[in-house]
DNA sequence: CGCTCCACCTGAACGC
DNA sequence: TGCGTTCAGGTGGAGC
């Protein structure tokens, strides 16, 4: 489920527990996506968390000691903040952080898709899925120059490219839709068919759609909901996105699966060259 | 190496 | 009501 303004908006509302202590941490499943490291467990009690961070759609809460754990949500995790009086737990709440200020940080997740990792800072730098990753969405050094030379040799279709973690991170399914209607990119433009001054226009998109999708604190279709527990409003905002046979500007929006995913668009208003 | 597709899971929605 | 099928916001890895 969470893309990049899912996470920012997680993120954002873990402010109250930076500076706060851990006393205690409870693995109700030892297995999500991959193992959580046994070595988690020794967290000392009040450990400091120090700052939490995202780098794509991944969440990265550094601690003292040159720690860190990291969260990824994968399609239908979240992590929600409870107060001592509301915390009760619930099914699929995996992971469990207690802070000194009697807050309660659980990462629940139906699917499993998503994972709790933890090493030595430098470690988790070093790690591929770190390593791996492509200038994040909204880095304002990501350039159109950027895009054009890691995309004008491959004959994979744009909303791939958009999907692909390597080139770009934070990007997922639904805003890969959004971006390339805005940008009024079809879809299945072929990367070597995409012009320096349509990656421009891809760029800019990428920031106003994430931008735009933060300030309504992300999309909420079944799963995601803030730490809060508050449901995100972007999905109010779709202009295709599930919006299959409703028209757009007087057009049609079509649905296509590429890549055993969904793509919405509309043919009209984003022609192939 | 690059590309495509599948597996990993649960649960909600839908058709019969 | 129930049962089978399909689909879902992600991504690592198998196979070519």
């Amino acid at each position: 489920m969470p893309e990049l303004p899912e996470v920012e908006t997680t993120i954002r509302g873990l402010k109250s527990i930076v500076g706060s202590t851990i006393v205690n941490i409870k693995i109700n499943t030892p297995k999500l996506r991959f193992f959580i490291p046994k070595n988690i467990q020794r967290i000392k009690n009040h450990t400091k968390i120090i700052n939490i961070k995202r780098i794509g759609k991944f969440i990265l809460i550094n601690l003292s000691e040159q720690n860190t754990i990291v969260l990824h949500l994968g399609m239908s995790g979240r992590l929600r903040l409870y107060s001592l009086e509301k915390f009760h737990r619930q099914k699929h709440d995996h992971f469990i952080l207690k802070t000194n200020n009697n807050k309660f940080l659980v990462f629940n997740d139906a699917r499993r898709f998503g994972f709790v990792d933890f090493d030595k800072t430098y470690l988790i730098h070093n790690r591929k899925y770190i390593l791996n990753l492509g200038i994040d969405a909204l880095d304002k050094k990501l350039t159109a120059n950027m895009l054009f030379s890691k995309i004008s040799n491959t004959m994979v279709p744009i909303k791939q490219i958009l999907l692909n973690q390597r080139i770009i991170s934070g990007i997922g399914n639904i805003y890969a839709s959004e971006i390339l209607f805005d940008a009024k990119i079809s879809p299945l433009q072929q990367g070597k068919d995409i012009s320096l001054f349509k990656c421009r226009k891809i760029v800019i998109s990428t920031r106003i759609i994430l931008l735009k999708a933060i300030k309504k604190g992300g999309s909420s279709l079944r799963d995601y909901v803030s730490v809060d527990g508050e449901l995100g409003n972007f999905q109010n905002n779709f202009k295709v996105y599930n919006r299959e046979g409703e028209k757009i500007l007087g057009k049609n929006i079509k649905k296509i699966v590429q890549y055993g995913r969904s793509t919405y668009y509309c043919p009209e208003l984003q022609i192939i060259n």
